[in-house]
RNA sequence: GGAGACGUGUCCGAGUGGUUGAAGGAGCACGCCUGGAAAGUGUGUAUACGGGAAACCGUAUCGCGAGUUCGAAUCUCGCCGUCUCCGCCA
Protein backbone atom coordinates (compact mmCIF):
# COMPACT_ATOMS: atom_id res chain seq x y z
CA UNK A 1 0.00 0.00 0.00
CA UNK A 2 1.39 4.03 -0.69
CA UNK A 3 2.32 5.88 2.44
CA UNK A 4 0.18 8.59 2.85
CA UNK A 5 2.99 11.03 3.22
CA UNK A 6 3.69 10.11 -0.75
CA UNK A 7 0.30 11.22 -1.61
CA UNK A 8 0.04 14.69 0.25
CA UNK A 9 3.25 15.47 -0.69
CA UNK A 10 2.47 15.67 -4.76
CA UNK A 11 -0.64 14.56 -5.64
CA UNK A 12 -0.34 15.42 -9.61
CA UNK A 13 2.76 13.21 -9.77
CA UNK A 14 0.76 10.28 -7.92
CA UNK A 15 -1.67 10.57 -10.53
CA UNK A 16 0.46 10.94 -13.22
CA UNK A 17 2.03 7.92 -11.82
CA UNK A 18 -1.04 6.03 -11.72
CA UNK A 19 -1.75 7.15 -15.52
CA UNK A 20 1.27 5.01 -16.73
CA UNK A 21 0.29 1.90 -15.38
CA UNK A 22 -3.76 3.08 -16.32
CA UNK A 23 -5.23 2.87 -13.51
CA UNK A 24 -9.08 3.53 -13.89
CA UNK A 25 -9.66 6.03 -10.56
CA UNK A 26 -7.09 9.06 -10.44
CA UNK A 27 -9.85 10.82 -8.61
CA UNK A 28 -9.02 8.74 -4.92
CA UNK A 29 -5.93 10.52 -4.50
CA UNK A 30 -8.00 13.72 -3.88
CA UNK A 31 -10.64 11.59 -2.43
CA UNK A 32 -8.23 10.07 0.35
CA UNK A 33 -6.48 13.28 1.15
CA UNK A 34 -9.47 15.17 1.26
CA UNK A 35 -10.41 11.88 3.88
CA UNK A 36 -7.23 12.35 5.38
CA UNK A 37 -7.98 15.94 6.60
CA UNK A 38 -11.11 14.72 8.03
CA UNK A 39 -9.20 12.11 10.21
CA UNK A 40 -6.87 14.57 11.58
CA UNK A 41 -9.70 16.76 12.48
CA UNK A 42 -11.81 14.10 14.05
CA UNK A 43 -8.60 12.57 15.73
CA UNK A 44 -7.77 15.80 17.56
CA UNK A 45 -10.93 16.36 18.53
CA UNK A 46 -10.91 12.21 20.33
CA UNK A 47 -7.00 13.09 21.83
CA UNK A 48 -8.74 16.46 23.25
CA UNK A 49 -11.94 15.01 25.33
CA UNK A 50 -10.04 11.55 25.69
CA UNK A 51 -7.29 13.69 27.28
CA UNK A 52 -9.61 15.01 29.56
CA UNK A 53 -11.05 11.91 30.53
CA UNK A 54 -7.60 10.83 31.51
CA UNK A 55 -6.59 13.59 33.77
CA UNK A 56 -10.16 14.24 35.55
CA UNK A 57 -9.80 9.86 36.23
CA UNK A 58 -6.69 10.38 37.61
CA UNK A 59 -7.72 12.72 40.11
CA UNK A 60 -10.66 10.65 40.71
CA UNK A 61 -8.14 7.87 42.14
CA UNK A 62 -6.04 10.50 43.98
CA UNK A 63 -9.11 11.60 45.84
CA UNK A 64 -10.17 8.11 46.23
CA UNK A 65 -6.61 7.28 48.08
CA UNK A 66 -7.63 10.43 50.28
CA UNK A 67 -10.46 9.27 51.24
CA UNK A 68 -12.50 12.39 50.01
CA UNK A 69 -15.49 9.94 48.38
CA UNK A 70 -17.63 12.95 47.75
CA UNK A 71 -15.55 14.94 45.89
CA UNK A 72 -14.60 11.90 43.49
CA UNK A 73 -18.48 11.05 42.92
CA UNK A 74 -18.97 14.81 41.83
CA UNK A 75 -16.17 14.18 39.18
CA UNK A 76 -17.63 10.86 38.23
CA UNK A 77 -20.49 12.67 37.02
CA UNK A 78 -18.56 14.93 34.62
CA UNK A 79 -16.84 11.97 33.39
CA UNK A 80 -19.81 10.52 32.28
CA UNK A 81 -20.92 13.51 30.40
CA UNK A 82 -17.77 13.75 28.73
CA UNK A 83 -18.06 10.22 27.85
CA UNK A 84 -20.90 9.72 26.48
CA UNK A 85 -20.02 12.77 24.30
CA UNK A 86 -17.01 11.21 22.85
CA UNK A 87 -18.63 7.75 22.21
CA UNK A 88 -19.59 9.29 18.92
CA UNK A 89 -16.35 10.91 18.08
CA UNK A 90 -14.59 7.49 18.54
CA UNK A 91 -17.10 5.51 16.32
CA UNK A 92 -15.90 8.15 13.94
CA UNK A 93 -13.05 7.90 14.13
CA UNK A 94 -12.56 4.38 13.78
CA UNK A 95 -14.80 4.68 10.73
CA UNK A 96 -12.67 7.33 9.16
CA UNK A 97 -9.59 5.06 9.52
CA UNK A 98 -11.11 2.42 8.05
CA UNK A 99 -12.75 3.66 5.29
CA UNK A 100 -9.01 5.54 3.94
CA UNK A 101 -7.01 2.14 4.49
CA UNK A 102 -9.60 0.64 2.34
CA UNK A 103 -9.63 3.65 -0.30
CA UNK A 104 -5.50 3.40 -0.22
CA UNK A 105 -5.81 -0.10 -0.46
CA UNK A 106 -7.20 0.41 -3.81
CA UNK A 107 -4.57 2.12 -4.96
CA UNK A 108 -1.61 0.13 -7.16
CA UNK A 109 1.87 0.57 -6.42
CA UNK A 110 3.59 3.56 -8.37
CA UNK A 111 5.57 2.85 -11.27
CA UNK A 112 9.35 3.31 -11.27
CA UNK A 113 10.29 6.10 -13.44
CA UNK A 114 12.30 4.26 -15.96
CA UNK A 115 9.04 2.20 -16.38
CA UNK A 116 8.49 1.80 -20.14
CA UNK A 117 5.16 3.52 -21.68
CA UNK A 118 2.68 0.87 -23.26
CA UNK A 119 -0.51 -0.78 -22.24
CA UNK A 120 -0.41 -4.23 -23.47
CA UNK A 121 2.16 -6.87 -23.43
CA UNK A 122 2.84 -6.01 -26.96
CA UNK A 123 4.52 -2.98 -25.49
CA UNK A 124 7.20 -4.25 -23.80
CA UNK A 125 10.42 -3.76 -24.20
CA UNK A 126 13.04 -6.24 -24.56
CA UNK A 127 15.92 -5.77 -22.81
CA UNK A 128 18.25 -8.06 -23.93
CA UNK A 129 18.24 -11.81 -25.36
CA UNK A 130 20.59 -14.66 -24.99
CA UNK A 131 21.37 -18.95 -25.76
CA UNK A 132 19.99 -19.01 -29.24
CA UNK A 133 17.21 -21.47 -30.66
CA UNK A 134 18.04 -24.47 -31.55
CA UNK A 135 17.22 -26.32 -35.24
CA UNK A 136 15.09 -29.00 -34.26
CA UNK A 137 15.29 -32.36 -36.06
CA UNK A 138 12.29 -33.09 -38.50
CA UNK A 139 9.50 -34.47 -36.79
CA UNK A 140 9.94 -32.96 -33.79
CA UNK A 141 6.97 -32.27 -31.46
CA UNK A 142 5.77 -30.29 -28.59
CA UNK A 143 6.40 -31.39 -25.37
CA UNK A 144 3.11 -33.21 -24.80
CA UNK A 145 4.42 -35.33 -27.01
CA UNK A 146 7.08 -36.06 -25.73
CA UNK A 147 5.95 -36.74 -22.31
CA UNK A 148 3.49 -39.28 -23.73
CA UNK A 149 6.64 -40.98 -25.65
CA UNK A 150 8.79 -40.97 -22.29
CA UNK A 151 5.58 -41.10 -20.06
CA UNK A 152 6.70 -38.69 -17.60
CA UNK A 153 4.26 -37.02 -16.58
CA UNK A 154 0.43 -38.31 -16.74
CA UNK A 155 -2.12 -36.00 -17.29
CA UNK A 156 -5.05 -38.11 -17.20
CA UNK A 157 -4.17 -39.75 -14.19
CA UNK A 158 -3.48 -36.42 -12.30
CA UNK A 159 -7.29 -35.24 -13.22
CA UNK A 160 -8.66 -38.06 -12.29
CA UNK A 161 -7.04 -37.94 -8.71
CA UNK A 162 -7.92 -34.24 -8.41
CA UNK A 163 -8.80 -32.06 -11.72
CA UNK A 164 -7.33 -30.76 -14.80
CA UNK A 165 -4.57 -28.81 -14.56
CA UNK A 166 -2.77 -30.75 -11.75
CA UNK A 167 -0.28 -32.91 -13.22
CA UNK A 168 1.18 -36.44 -12.14
CA UNK A 169 4.51 -36.60 -12.96
CA UNK A 170 5.93 -39.97 -13.02
CA UNK A 171 9.37 -42.06 -13.04
CA UNK A 172 12.31 -40.10 -14.88
CA UNK A 173 9.76 -37.02 -15.05
CA UNK A 174 9.37 -37.04 -11.39
CA UNK A 175 13.05 -37.44 -10.84
CA UNK A 176 13.59 -34.45 -13.29
CA UNK A 177 11.59 -32.42 -11.25
CA UNK A 178 13.76 -33.11 -8.03
CA UNK A 179 16.58 -32.54 -9.73
CA UNK A 180 15.71 -28.96 -11.11
CA UNK A 181 14.86 -27.87 -7.54
CA UNK A 182 17.50 -29.08 -6.08
CA UNK A 183 19.66 -27.78 -8.29
CA UNK A 184 18.02 -23.97 -8.26
CA UNK A 185 18.31 -23.90 -4.99
CA UNK A 186 21.89 -24.88 -4.65
CA UNK A 187 22.61 -22.14 -6.83
CA UNK A 188 20.24 -19.62 -4.90
CA UNK A 189 22.24 -20.70 -1.68
CA UNK A 190 25.92 -20.64 -3.05
CA UNK A 191 25.44 -17.25 -4.33
CA UNK A 192 23.81 -16.02 -0.51
CA UNK A 193 20.40 -16.66 -0.06
CA UNK A 194 18.97 -18.79 2.44
CA UNK A 195 16.93 -21.56 2.08
CA UNK A 196 13.66 -21.91 3.87
CA UNK A 197 10.72 -24.33 3.83
CA UNK A 198 7.69 -22.50 4.26
CA UNK A 199 4.24 -23.86 5.07
CA UNK A 200 2.08 -24.34 2.18
CA UNK A 201 -0.97 -22.88 3.79
CA UNK A 202 -1.56 -19.33 4.66
CA UNK A 203 -3.56 -17.56 6.95
CA UNK A 204 -5.39 -14.18 6.05
CA UNK A 205 -2.82 -11.72 7.45
CA UNK A 206 -0.11 -13.17 5.39
CA UNK A 207 -2.14 -13.30 2.43
CA UNK A 208 -3.04 -9.82 2.60
CA UNK A 209 0.55 -8.78 3.37
CA UNK A 210 2.01 -9.28 -0.07
CA UNK A 211 -1.14 -8.03 -1.31
CA UNK A 212 -3.18 -11.28 -2.38
CA UNK A 213 -5.90 -10.10 -0.27
CA UNK A 214 -8.10 -8.12 -0.59
CA UNK A 215 -9.51 -8.64 -4.19
CA UNK A 216 -7.78 -11.39 -5.60
CA UNK A 217 -9.19 -14.36 -3.03
CA UNK A 218 -10.54 -15.44 -6.33
CA UNK A 219 -7.34 -16.51 -7.52
CA UNK A 220 -5.97 -18.64 -4.48
CA UNK A 221 -7.46 -22.13 -3.55
CA UNK A 222 -8.95 -21.15 0.18
CA UNK A 223 -9.96 -23.78 3.12
CA UNK A 224 -12.95 -22.59 4.33
CA UNK A 225 -12.62 -24.76 7.39
CA UNK A 226 -9.75 -23.54 8.82
CA UNK A 227 -9.90 -20.01 7.22
CA UNK A 228 -6.27 -20.51 5.41
CA UNK A 229 -5.10 -19.99 1.36
CA UNK A 230 -3.09 -22.38 -0.60
CA UNK A 231 -0.02 -20.19 -1.43
CA UNK A 232 0.10 -19.45 -5.02
CA UNK A 233 3.62 -18.91 -4.61
CA UNK A 234 6.49 -18.97 -1.71
CA UNK A 235 6.76 -15.40 -1.82
CA UNK A 236 4.05 -15.21 0.42
CA UNK A 237 4.74 -16.88 3.55
CA UNK A 238 8.65 -16.08 2.88
CA UNK A 239 8.27 -12.32 2.47
CA UNK A 240 5.69 -12.66 5.61
CA UNK A 241 8.61 -13.87 7.85
CA UNK A 242 10.13 -10.42 8.70
CA UNK A 243 6.25 -9.17 9.21
CA UNK A 244 5.60 -6.59 11.99
CA UNK A 245 9.34 -6.47 12.75
CA UNK A 246 12.18 -4.12 12.54
CA UNK A 247 15.46 -5.23 11.14
CA UNK A 248 18.78 -3.95 11.70
CA UNK A 249 20.38 -1.88 8.98
CA UNK A 250 23.31 -4.03 9.25
CA UNK A 251 21.22 -7.40 8.66
CA UNK A 252 20.27 -5.58 5.54
CA UNK A 253 20.46 -7.02 2.85
CA UNK A 254 18.41 -10.39 3.49
CA UNK A 255 18.28 -12.93 1.06
CA UNK A 256 15.95 -15.79 0.98
CA UNK A 257 14.98 -18.53 -1.24
CA UNK A 258 12.47 -21.07 -1.27
CA UNK A 259 11.09 -24.25 -3.14
CA UNK A 260 7.20 -24.46 -3.01
CA UNK A 261 4.25 -25.82 -5.31
CA UNK A 262 2.40 -22.96 -5.97
CA UNK A 263 -1.66 -23.39 -6.35
CA UNK A 264 -3.62 -21.20 -8.59
CA UNK A 265 -7.43 -21.09 -9.63
CA UNK A 266 -6.22 -19.09 -12.65
CA UNK A 267 -10.12 -18.61 -12.85
CA UNK A 268 -11.09 -17.70 -16.47
CA UNK A 269 -8.03 -18.12 -18.19
CA UNK A 270 -8.09 -21.35 -19.07
CA UNK A 271 -9.57 -22.04 -22.25
CA UNK A 272 -6.52 -21.77 -24.84
CA UNK A 273 -2.67 -21.53 -24.98
CA UNK A 274 -3.10 -24.19 -21.90
CA UNK A 275 -1.82 -27.14 -23.33
CA UNK A 276 0.48 -29.32 -21.08
CA UNK A 277 2.48 -27.78 -19.08
CA UNK A 278 2.12 -24.56 -20.45
CA UNK A 279 -0.52 -23.34 -17.48
CA UNK A 280 -1.34 -25.74 -14.51
CA UNK A 281 -3.24 -25.06 -11.53
CA UNK A 282 -0.48 -26.71 -9.28
CA UNK A 283 3.45 -26.28 -10.44
CA UNK A 284 7.02 -26.19 -8.28
CA UNK A 285 8.81 -23.30 -8.32
CA UNK A 286 12.17 -21.93 -6.36
CA UNK A 287 11.91 -18.31 -5.16
CA UNK A 288 13.83 -16.19 -4.44
CA UNK A 289 12.82 -12.70 -2.14
CA UNK A 290 15.13 -9.60 -0.95
CA UNK A 291 14.39 -7.15 1.32
CA UNK A 292 16.62 -4.13 0.73
CA UNK A 293 18.00 -0.75 2.10
CA UNK A 294 15.44 1.57 -0.14
CA UNK A 295 18.65 3.17 -1.78
CA UNK A 296 19.64 0.03 -2.61
CA UNK A 297 16.96 -1.83 -4.29
CA UNK A 298 17.40 -1.08 -7.67
CA UNK A 299 20.80 -2.26 -7.52
CA UNK A 300 19.37 -5.19 -5.81
CA UNK A 301 16.98 -5.57 -9.19
CA UNK A 302 19.67 -5.71 -11.49
CA UNK A 303 21.65 -8.37 -9.25
CA UNK A 304 19.13 -10.92 -9.15
CA UNK A 305 18.16 -10.23 -12.56
CA UNK A 306 21.53 -11.00 -13.92
CA UNK A 307 21.02 -14.02 -11.21
CA UNK A 308 18.47 -15.88 -12.55
CA UNK A 309 19.76 -14.74 -15.82
CA UNK A 310 23.03 -16.65 -15.19
CA UNK A 311 20.74 -19.76 -14.37
CA UNK A 312 18.77 -19.76 -17.44
CA UNK A 313 22.18 -19.67 -19.23
CA UNK A 314 23.75 -22.51 -17.05
CA UNK A 315 20.69 -24.40 -18.53
CA UNK A 316 21.85 -23.56 -22.38
CA UNK A 317 18.04 -22.25 -23.27
CA UNK A 318 17.26 -19.33 -25.47
CA UNK A 319 15.80 -16.56 -23.72
CA UNK A 320 14.87 -13.17 -23.61
CA UNK A 321 14.19 -10.44 -20.92
CA UNK A 322 11.73 -7.78 -21.16
CA UNK A 323 10.83 -4.62 -19.22
CA UNK A 324 7.36 -4.66 -18.32
CA UNK A 325 5.39 -1.79 -19.84
CA UNK A 326 3.57 0.05 -17.41
CA UNK A 327 0.03 -1.29 -18.55
CA UNK A 328 1.40 -4.86 -17.90
CA UNK A 329 2.80 -4.57 -14.95
CA UNK A 330 1.17 -6.24 -11.41
CA UNK A 331 -0.46 -4.03 -9.43
CA UNK A 332 1.84 -4.59 -6.49
CA UNK A 333 5.14 -3.98 -8.36
CA UNK A 334 7.06 -1.04 -9.29
CA UNK A 335 9.42 -2.14 -11.65
CA UNK A 336 9.30 -5.77 -13.54
CA UNK A 337 11.53 -7.82 -15.82
CA UNK A 338 9.77 -10.71 -17.06
CA UNK A 339 12.27 -13.62 -18.35
CA UNK A 340 10.49 -16.01 -21.26
CA UNK A 341 12.17 -19.01 -22.86
CA UNK A 342 11.56 -20.18 -26.40
CA UNK A 343 9.43 -23.10 -26.62
CA UNK A 344 11.20 -24.24 -30.29
CA UNK A 345 8.29 -27.18 -31.19
CA UNK A 346 5.28 -24.49 -29.81
CA UNK A 347 7.61 -21.79 -31.09
CA UNK A 348 6.66 -19.41 -29.02
CA UNK A 349 8.01 -17.73 -25.30
CA UNK A 350 6.88 -18.83 -22.21
CA UNK A 351 6.94 -17.22 -19.05
CA UNK A 352 9.50 -18.84 -16.81
CA UNK A 353 10.47 -15.64 -14.20
CA UNK A 354 9.06 -12.56 -13.23
CA UNK A 355 11.49 -10.61 -11.16
CA UNK A 356 10.24 -7.36 -9.40
CA UNK A 357 10.90 -4.64 -7.02
CA UNK A 358 8.00 -3.57 -4.53
CA UNK A 359 10.09 -0.90 -3.73
CA UNK A 360 8.27 0.02 -0.19
CA UNK A 361 4.52 -0.77 -1.48
CA UNK A 362 4.48 -4.60 0.70
CA UNK A 363 7.03 -3.37 3.48
CA UNK A 364 4.22 -0.46 3.98
CA UNK A 365 1.77 -3.45 4.48
CA UNK A 366 3.75 -5.71 6.32
CA UNK A 367 5.50 -2.81 8.57
CA UNK A 368 8.49 -4.56 7.57
CA UNK A 369 11.21 -1.55 8.92
CA UNK A 370 14.55 -0.65 9.71
CA UNK A 371 16.70 1.61 11.67
CA UNK A 372 18.30 4.17 8.99
CA UNK A 373 21.98 5.17 10.35
CA UNK A 374 20.16 8.66 11.98
CA UNK A 375 18.35 6.19 14.60
CA UNK A 376 15.31 6.94 12.05
CA UNK A 377 13.02 3.89 11.77
CA UNK A 378 12.04 3.78 7.81
CA UNK A 379 10.52 1.10 5.52
CA UNK A 380 12.45 -1.67 3.66
CA UNK A 381 12.32 -2.46 -0.08
CA UNK A 382 11.01 -6.06 -0.84
CA UNK A 383 11.83 -7.84 -4.18
CA UNK A 384 11.44 -11.29 -5.44
CA UNK A 385 11.75 -13.46 -8.64
CA UNK A 386 11.07 -17.32 -9.58
CA UNK A 387 14.57 -18.61 -10.17
CA UNK A 388 13.16 -20.46 -11.32
CA UNK A 389 9.07 -21.80 -12.39
CA UNK A 390 9.82 -25.23 -13.43
CA UNK A 391 6.84 -26.76 -15.57
CA UNK A 392 8.05 -24.12 -18.77
CA UNK A 393 11.47 -24.53 -18.14
CA UNK A 394 10.87 -28.63 -18.26
CA UNK A 395 8.37 -28.10 -21.57
CA UNK A 396 11.69 -25.80 -23.24
CA UNK A 397 14.25 -28.51 -22.24
CA UNK A 398 12.49 -31.22 -23.66
CA UNK A 399 11.47 -29.33 -26.66
CA UNK A 400 14.62 -27.85 -27.54
CA UNK A 401 16.42 -30.95 -26.88
CA UNK A 402 14.78 -33.67 -28.40
CA UNK A 403 17.08 -36.26 -30.56
CA UNK A 404 16.12 -39.56 -31.71
CA UNK A 405 18.27 -41.09 -28.75
CA UNK A 406 16.43 -39.07 -26.15
CA UNK A 407 16.49 -35.86 -24.37
CA UNK A 408 20.00 -34.13 -24.09
CA UNK A 409 20.38 -32.51 -20.81
CA UNK A 410 22.62 -29.56 -19.99
CA UNK A 411 25.43 -30.54 -18.50
CA UNK A 412 24.93 -28.91 -15.18
CA UNK A 413 22.01 -31.37 -14.90
CA UNK A 414 24.18 -34.23 -15.02
CA UNK A 415 24.30 -34.99 -11.48
CA UNK A 416 21.21 -33.89 -10.14
CA UNK A 417 19.61 -36.03 -12.87
CA UNK A 418 22.12 -39.08 -12.19
CA UNK A 419 21.81 -38.81 -16.08
CA UNK A 420 23.11 -37.16 -19.53
CA UNK A 421 19.82 -38.06 -21.64
CA UNK A 422 16.56 -39.04 -20.91
CA UNK A 423 15.07 -41.94 -22.80
C1' G B 1 -9.98 -33.73 19.95
C1' G B 2 -10.29 -33.47 25.89
C1' A B 3 -8.12 -31.27 30.66
C1' G B 4 -4.90 -27.75 32.84
C1' A B 5 -1.10 -23.76 32.96
C1' C B 6 0.57 -19.61 30.51
C1' G B 7 1.14 -15.23 26.77
C1' U B 8 4.31 -8.06 29.70
C1' G B 9 9.49 -3.99 26.12
C1' U B 10 15.61 -6.57 22.24
C1' C B 11 15.81 -10.60 26.08
C1' C B 12 14.87 -12.30 31.24
C1' G B 13 11.41 -10.88 34.74
C1' A B 14 8.00 -7.87 38.58
C1' G B 15 3.28 -6.03 38.54
C1' U B 16 -3.07 -5.74 45.44
C1' G B 17 -8.22 -1.92 39.27
C1' G B 18 -5.95 4.34 40.39
C1' U B 19 0.48 9.33 37.89
C1' U B 20 2.49 1.84 35.11
C1' G B 21 4.70 3.10 28.74
C1' A B 22 5.12 -0.15 32.49
C1' A B 23 9.76 -1.92 38.77
C1' G B 24 14.39 -4.70 38.65
C1' G B 25 18.01 -7.13 35.82
C1' A B 26 20.61 -8.33 31.17
C1' G B 27 21.84 -6.60 26.46
C1' C B 28 22.84 -2.44 23.37
C1' A B 29 24.53 2.98 22.49
C1' C B 30 27.23 7.13 24.16
C1' G B 31 30.28 9.25 28.21
C1' C B 32 33.56 8.86 32.69
C1' C B 33 37.35 5.80 34.70
C1' U B 34 41.97 2.89 32.33
C1' G B 35 48.44 2.78 29.21
C1' G B 36 44.65 -0.58 26.80
C1' A B 37 40.78 -3.89 28.18
C1' A B 38 37.71 -6.07 31.97
C1' A B 39 35.36 -4.51 36.29
C1' G B 40 33.13 -0.10 38.12
C1' U B 41 30.18 4.20 37.10
C1' G B 42 26.70 8.03 34.64
C1' U B 43 23.10 8.84 30.92
C1' G B 44 20.10 7.01 27.24
C1' U B 45 17.55 2.87 25.02
C1' A B 46 9.49 0.79 21.95
C1' U B 47 5.98 1.71 17.97
C1' A B 48 2.15 4.39 15.50
C1' C B 49 -0.90 8.61 14.88
C1' G B 50 -2.01 13.79 16.00
C1' G B 51 -0.47 18.99 17.58
C1' G B 52 4.03 22.11 17.50
C1' A B 53 9.35 25.87 14.06
C1' A B 54 11.40 23.26 18.08
C1' A B 55 11.80 21.82 23.09
C1' C B 56 8.02 19.07 23.90
C1' C B 57 2.87 17.75 24.54
C1' G B 58 -1.50 14.59 23.63
C1' U B 59 -3.71 9.77 22.17
C1' A B 60 -3.29 4.53 21.42
C1' U B 61 -0.62 -0.06 22.18
C1' C B 62 1.32 -5.32 28.09
C1' G B 63 -0.93 -12.02 22.16
C1' C B 64 -5.64 -10.27 19.20
C1' G B 65 -10.76 -8.52 19.61
C1' A B 66 -14.99 -7.23 22.44
C1' G B 67 -17.03 -6.04 27.39
C1' U B 68 -17.43 -4.25 32.77
C1' U B 69 -15.63 0.52 35.15
C1' C B 70 -14.92 7.38 36.28
C1' G B 71 -10.33 4.48 35.46
C1' A B 72 -7.96 -2.16 32.95
C1' A B 73 -1.38 -5.06 31.96
C1' U B 74 -4.58 -6.28 36.28
C1' C B 75 -11.73 -8.33 36.16
C1' U B 76 -15.32 -10.99 32.28
C1' C B 77 -16.18 -13.27 27.42
C1' G B 78 -14.49 -14.86 22.48
C1' C B 79 -10.34 -15.94 19.30
C1' C B 80 -5.13 -17.06 18.34
C1' G B 81 -0.60 -19.03 20.10
C1' U B 82 2.88 -21.73 23.56
C1' C B 83 3.73 -25.54 27.26
C1' U B 84 2.18 -30.08 30.17
C1' C B 85 -0.94 -34.48 30.62
C1' C B 86 -4.52 -37.74 28.03
C1' G B 87 -6.45 -39.44 23.26
C1' C B 88 -5.26 -40.06 18.08
C1' C B 89 -1.48 -40.43 14.55
C1' A B 90 3.11 -40.26 10.07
Amino acid sequence: MLQLQQLRQDPELVKKKLAVKYFGEPGLVDEIIVLDDQRKKVQLEFDTNKSQVNSISKEIGQLMAKGQKEEAEQRKQAVAGLNASLQPISEKLAETEKQLTDLLLKLPNLPSDNVPAGKTPAENVVAREGGSKPALPEGSVPHWDLIRKYDIVDFETGAKITGSGFPLYKGKGAKLQRALIQYFLDYNTGAGYTEYLPPFMVNEATAYGTGQLPDKEGQMYYMPADNLYMIPTSEVPVTNIYRDEIVKADDLPIRMTAYSPCFRREAGSFGKDVRGLNRVHQFEKVEIVQLVHPDKSYDALEEMVAHVEKLLQSLELPYRILKLCGGDMSFTSAFTYDFEVFSAAQERWLEVSSVSNFEAYQSNRMKIRFKDANGKTQLVHSLNGSSLALPRILACLLENNQTAEGIKLPGVLHKYFGEEKLA
